[in-house]
DNA sequence: TGCCCCTGTCATCCT
DNA sequence: AAAGGATGACAGGGG
């Protein structure tokens, strides 16, 4: 805060405009950038500018504002102060009319240039105040703004918010059929009786419904009712289940942005954001073009990593300082580790030997080489402790770094003149340099360093109850192992890392054998373990999903029963009415001799025309026989 | 003390 | 081939 103020008080913000345009004072740039947290990448910050999506990798990370806090949350602060000023896109574009030797990568970048450049050097004082100033504004403001603005593809942030809501809104399912109970025996025997459409036996029916047990319909399939509405109904319901597992199933959590959404690294920067730009420096250190046009933002990624321009330049000292700051944290981190006090080699075995340690298989395999510390061919490692520089190559190029253990500051200068100057040096061994070696605080008397890394001395128990004392016990196994073994990484870092990012952390950092041997180990159990808690989280869904769909089917059941009970009633009043009426037509029939007619003996038959028939049972009989024969011959 | 549940971990298979 | 996701199995901790 000391540095903050006194920039500020010294005019920070027009003397950061100055650094802007000129490297003379990077330092100073540095100085701020190192106080204020890095930001991530400002990709709303393209939509300021209008550039194609590639350009937005064009934009530095390094913000005009300082750094904190998202662009799409400062530039509409900034805009207020100058309403009259033409937009960003325009903006960009008189800038580079103007032949200001700067590339604006952010808006307010580009406000401050074209502010100085068109005489009005007041106007980007004030502006930048007033944006550094807002952007202490909350983060969570911040990355939804720039959320939303990402999503609306620079529209406006309530439309662009708004649409994948609505896509993303379930549209209501058709109504179901509701369940009918149907007319099960009065239209059907209506039009029987009536006899409009074909013939048949009274008698068939009477027999037919007769024959039928009360509870016939217990053994009549879904597909023998024809039953309209809930029956269908029902029968649908399967597929309507098998939506509902895949549901949970696609409910599975999404394993990196849990990770990535992790409060707790506060500090810390988010290791994607922080690798991929970490990685940039070499990109453009391993790139060298003459051609300026290549450098322009805005055109494409391969330009953007071409940094011979002078704007690019610019451009590459301040990501240089950036990946320089990230390590700069990271020695940090080294030496007060390796300046620890209480560093127990015995705290360390046990943590290592604990009974319920299950990562003894993989440790083991280290335990030959735990003595071993990775070494560089082009290194030497110096036994004081300081980062050891000691090839000539090395004492010559970074002399000014080897004062890295106490407020290691490197000089941005130099950096930019090993870029500028040395074109056949190679970036990646520049900053392997810069990197290398973080294991000197590794004492001898380490446990790597002996020949039994793990000993558990006779007051084993003692030692460990002491032990669990003092450690902090909300530590999971893993950062216990972590702590004591001094791995300059945060699990969370370790496990969320991608894959790329964590082999060149392995490969830049030096790490013992057992080091990298926990780093993985804590890598593949935090893997597992998310995935473990997503398997059984899927799994208790798919168990949810399954009572439910029980509970469903239990309903469907007692729906359908009170259906077939209904149906059930609806056939016994049917078959008494068809009873009664066929005695009663029968009491009335006569034969020729005036005789009543037996109801044993002959049938009611209807023809086509309509007409009703008394036939003999014996024709029917014989007719049925016909009949069948006939459907069997077909 | 046994039981149950939760969680971490390992082994294995698969992508 | 390596990395990682998925999952069954096992073990330990805690209620």
């Amino acid at each position: 805060m000391k540095h903050l103020k006194r920039w500020w008080s010294a005019g920070g913000g027009l003397l950061h405009l100055t650094l802007l345009l000129s490297l003379a004072g990077l330092r100073v740039d540095l100085d701020l950038y190192l106080l204020l947290p890095p930001p991530t990448l400002l990709q709303d910050e393209l939509l300021f500018l209008g550039g194609p999506a590639s350009s937005a990798y064009a934009l530095s990370p390094f913000s005009a504002s300082g750094g904190w806090g998202r662009a799409g949350h400062l530039h509409p602060k900034g805009r207020e102060l100058d309403p009259a000023a033409p937009p960003e896109g325009q903006l960009l574009r008189e800038v580079r009319a103007l032949g200001v030797p700067f590339v604006p990568r952010t808006s307010v970048d580009a406000w401050l240039v074209h502010s100085v450049a068109a005489g009005s050097a007041d106007e980007a004082h004030g502006l930048l105040g007033a944006a550094a100033a807002s952007s202490t504004g909350g983060a969570g403001a911040s990355v939804d703004g720039g959320s939303q603005a990402v999503q609306g593809g620079g529209g406006d942030p309530r439309a662009a918010r708004s649409g994948p809501l609505d896509a993303g809104e379930e549209e209501k399912a058709p109504a179901e059929p509701t369940a009918q109970v149907p007319d099960a025996g009065g239209c059907a025997s209506e039009r029987h009786l009536n006899g409009t459409d074909t013939s048949f036996s009274l008698e068939d029916l009477f027999q037919l419904l007769s024959s039928q047990p009360e509870n016939s319909l217990e053994g009549i399939s879904l597909g023998d009712i024809p039953l309209p509405g809930s029956i269908s109904d029902g029968m649908n319901s399967s597929a309507h289940y098998h939506v509902n597992f895949s549901q949970a199933i696609s409910q599975d959590v999404n394993l990196h942005e849990a990770i990535l959404l992790c409060p707790n690294n506060t500090f810390r920067r988010d290791p994607t954001a922080r690798t991929s730009q970490s990685q940039e420096p070499f990109l453009q250190l391993n790139s060298h073009t003459t051609n300026p046009e290549q450098t322009l933002p805005g055109t494409n990624l391969t330009g953007f990593l071409s940094p011979v321009d002078n704007h690019m330049r610019n451009l590459t000292s301040q990501d240089l300082l950036y990946d320089l700051d990230i390590n700069i944290f990271d020695e940090i981190n080294l030496m007060s580790l390796a300046t620890e006090d209480n560093f127990d080699p015995i705290d360390v075995s046990q943590l290592f030997d604990e009974p319920d340690s299950d990562s003894g298989l993989s440790l083991d395999s280290s335990h030959n080489n735990t003595s071993v510390i990775k070494s560089n061919s082009s290194h030497s490692v110096c036994d004081e402790g300081a980062i050891g520089y000691c090839t000539d190559h090395e004492s010559s190029s970074h002399h000014d770094l080897e004062g890295a253990v106490g407020g290691y500051y490197p000089e941005p200068s130099k950096l930019c003149h090993l870029d500028q100057s040395d074109s056949d040096f190679h970036g990646d061994l520049t900053f392997q340099h810069v990197f290398h070696n973080h294991t000197y605080h590794l004492q001898p008397t380490a446990p790597e360093s002996t020949s039994e890394p793990f000993p558990w001395p006779g007051k084993s128990q003692k030692i460990r109850s002491r032990y669990l004392e003092d450690t902090d016990r909300n530590l999971s196994r893993d950062e216990q192992r972590a702590k004591a073994l001094h791995i300059p990484f945060s699990v969370d870092e370790i496990v969320g890392m991608p894959v790329d990012s964590f082999n060149s952390m392995l490969s830049r950092y030096y790490l013992t054998d057992l080091q990298v041997s926990l780093i993985r180990d804590i890598r593949r159990r935090g893997k597992n373990k998310v995935a473990a808690q997503n398997c059984r989280k899927r799994k208790l869904d798919i168990i949810l999903n399954l009572e439910d769909d029980v509970c469903n089917l239990q309903a469907k059941k007692e729906t359908l029963k009170r259906e077939q009970a209904q149906c059930n009633k609806a056939i016994n009043i049917m078959k008494q009415k068809l009873h009664d009426l066929y005695h009663d037509i029968f009491s009335r029939l006569r034969d020729d001799q005036g005789r009543p007619v037996n109801p044993n003996h002959y049938a009611l038959q209807c023809t086509h025309d309509g007409s009703i028939l008394i036939v003999p049972k014996e024709l029917v009989a014989s007719g049925h026989k016909k009949e069948t024969q006939k459907g069997k011959r077909k």
